[in-house]
DNA sequence: CGGCTTCGGTCAAAGGTCGA
DNA sequence: TTCGACCTTTGACCGAAGCC
């Protein structure tokens, strides 16, 4: 019944029935992962057929894959299933949405439609009783609030076992090392007139995370209690572990994923041509290696599903980072990344009493953010900076400025 | 289509009936090359198996055959082996269309740096793989132990506070990621008749613990029991931070200070006088502060005092990292992981039961391991290296060596 | 109510593996 | 090394469901 051989990619006179077809429906634009014809929007984005069944089965099946290479394969039309891992990558990371992905249908009844994914699909197949709602296609408005901060686990008053903020605060091993008022980290999306795809809006975006992030840092009691110089140089060492953990926080305001990758492409066609910015700082090697990390990164932490406390209480322990040589009082700050650990402890292991090794992990992905040097933070989202000012003298500006209030 | 796990002795009832439908039922044609029995439609015509593998081999790789004969060769199930000329081109004559073969999708391994031609990656699918295919030795039963806190539950036979190591490695959740033997890490000090106080020694020191450390990672089981591949991936991307960690476990066996003193110093002398090692490695910037960075970490690595069982589990941590983009199965790597600081929780918290944040101390030191790069541990630890060939490179061959046996 | 979207599923025909 | 039986993955096509 259906044509009995379709070479797709095989096309310099498009087959009839193919004109027709593309006559007669609305025609897109090209698949954003690997350029062939989109044939509308699949989970958010405009994609292939192709691209949108890998994504699918990959989602469905909590596939995981790996690279040959260095995890930058090219992912095209023609080489699109070389390279499973650099596709999915690339699925991600220009907006496809998991969270649009379905779990099967297959018995009619009903889908669990719950946020704790891991989906067993062999559940409960027999019952069909009251499937009342309607499968819920994701339809609504994703960009007005989807996993915004406040409706992660406001904790309900209900259940015992959760910890109400206020409580949480009303503790002094909380409110000595940052208070309620400092979880704020709302980033105010640009409103300017430039196009959200464009590396400008990148450096946009960057540069309000980055004060704000000093913003949120200076607005610590316990910070701003530290010496001036002190202040300066937590900072100095530690802006890219703390704007890399706002990136991930703010995720949800900007289309991240593919900004990443239009500065990773900025970056390979830069790193080609040689002509200008003469060489004061050298270029970072494997700058597509530390993008690749970077994304695996934030990917990581999404997937940990971090609420605002935990970010504020992971960044304090960042900011309180005593291995600075130049530190004038590195005691009381090793002070303060002690209590800021335990009240992260306190509190993860209220909010996640079955999940004992979450504190663990969230720690553990410090190390992942460390290995992203500042330089190549700079290149990435700051990279017109470089070579004129480096950010260091920013802080050091900043700084200043915040002092004289 | 497939179930993520499903034990390879339970056959799959859709794959089988299907086969067998496929068996009895041939309702295609025969082929058209040939005359054996057609499987399907393969690049435009009815044809076997073994002409559609055939056919596709030798358009892949381009090949032309010569035919001992008149080039009019008999082509016929039993004869079809005889002359590969004419089986291609009756393949094509009787329609089968090169456009529909496509290019490999599992190639590039073209970064791999050494000739050994290293084809045949094993399955690029995480999936556990199916019929065929034996399981590596260490197939831990990852779904079965469900993570949760019931096995937080410590064993507490007696009323001690303090847990003897015999009583800790015998409980599973210790020995299933690293048992007794494996904490041995015992730096025999060099007896070759160097000074103690030259670079040759510490080039010594260096590199007999890099082999011990790579030697302690391939003792453990459940590293042993990864793809080869991902053993050598994370042996390449950790190793710079077991080497630190190696180094301040050993630190009573050789004079440290004086060594890094003079290493620095070293340093310093090279960087300026630019006369040998040419510019093939760029020097890395700020090398001196990058020591005074390893004098602080390894001090207060020293300040905590971690006993040998610590030291161990620390290691495996860092050693199981999952945030490698090439590994082959991150998944297993990362369950690991887990395991790893699971056990080292356990072991913290009932030997320092008075010290409730020693756990978040020891894994906080990994980010500022992490800040060491390995092109700086190279350089300090390993400079004569530098130039002729890189530790990754050593790697490899230390692995590919300890895989014979 | 019918077209438009964007989910879902299906299965022919690509792919790959690995013992013989 | 090549062959080919056996298995997995891909993606073009189609139906369903919720909006206009």
């Amino acid at each position: 019944m259906t044509e009995p051989f379709r070479p797709e990619f095989f096309q310099p006179s498009p087959v009839l029935s193919r004109t027709a077809l593309t006559a007669l429906k609305p025609v897109w634009g090209n698949c954003l992962v690997c350029g062939d014809r989109g044939t509308g929007k699949h989970y958010g984005i405009v994609a292939c057929e192709g691209c949108k069944g890998f994504f699918k089965r990959s989602i469905r099946k909590n596939l995981s894959y790996s690279c040959q290479g260095n995890g930058a394969c090219p992912v095209d039309k023609v080489h699109r299933n070389r390279c499973q891992r650099c596709r999915l990558s690339k699925c991600l990371s220009m907006g496809m949405k998991k969270e649009a992905v379905q779990c099967e249908r297959k018995p009619i009844t009903k889908c669990m439609e719950d946020g704790t994914n891991e989906n067993h699909p062999r559940t409960a197949s027999s019952q069909a009783p009251k499937s009342h709602s309607v499968h819920p296609v994701y339809q609504e408005k994703p960009e007005v609030q989807p996993l915004t901060p406040s409706s992660i686990s406001v904790p309900s008053p209900t259940n015992s076992s959760q910890i109400s903020l206020s409580e949480l605060f009303s503790t002094e091993q909380y409110d000595s090392i940052i208070s309620s008022e400092h979880l704020q980290f709302k980033l105010n999306p640009p409103t300017l007139g430039v196009s959200s795809l464009s590396m400008e809006y990148v450096y946009e975006i960057a540069t309000r995370l980055l004060f704000l992030t000093v913003d949120w840092a200076r607005s610590i009691q316990a910070f701003r209690g530290l010496d001036n110089n002190d202040q300066l140089v937590l900072l100095q060492s530690t802006w890219s572990d703390l704007f890399m953990l706002g990136v991930a926080q703010c995720a949800s305001s900007f289309p991240l994923s593919p900004l990443l990758t239009l500065a990773a492409v900025h970056m390979e066609r830069s790193e080609g041509s040689e002509d200008h910015k003469p060489p004061v700082f050298p270029k970072e090697p494997n700058m597509l290696e530390k993008i690749i990390s970077v994304k695996d990164l934030l990917f990581s932490l999404e997937k940990l599903g971090l609420d605002y406390v935990e970010y504020a209480f992971l960044k304090t322990i960042v900011l309180f980072n005593s291995d600075c040589p130049s530190l004038k009082n590195p005691k009381q700050v090793e002070r303060l990344q002690e209590k800021a650990h335990c009240a992260l402890k306190l509190y993860v292991e209220k909010q996640h009493p079955n999940n004992p090794e979450r504190f663990a992990k969230l720690l553990l992905r410090l190390p992942a953010t460390r290995m992203l040097t500042q330089r190549a933070a700079e290149e990435l989202f700051f990279s017109p900076l470089i070579g004129t000012v480096r950010i260091e003298s920013i802080m050091n500006n900043i700084i200043s400025n915040s002092l004289s209030f």
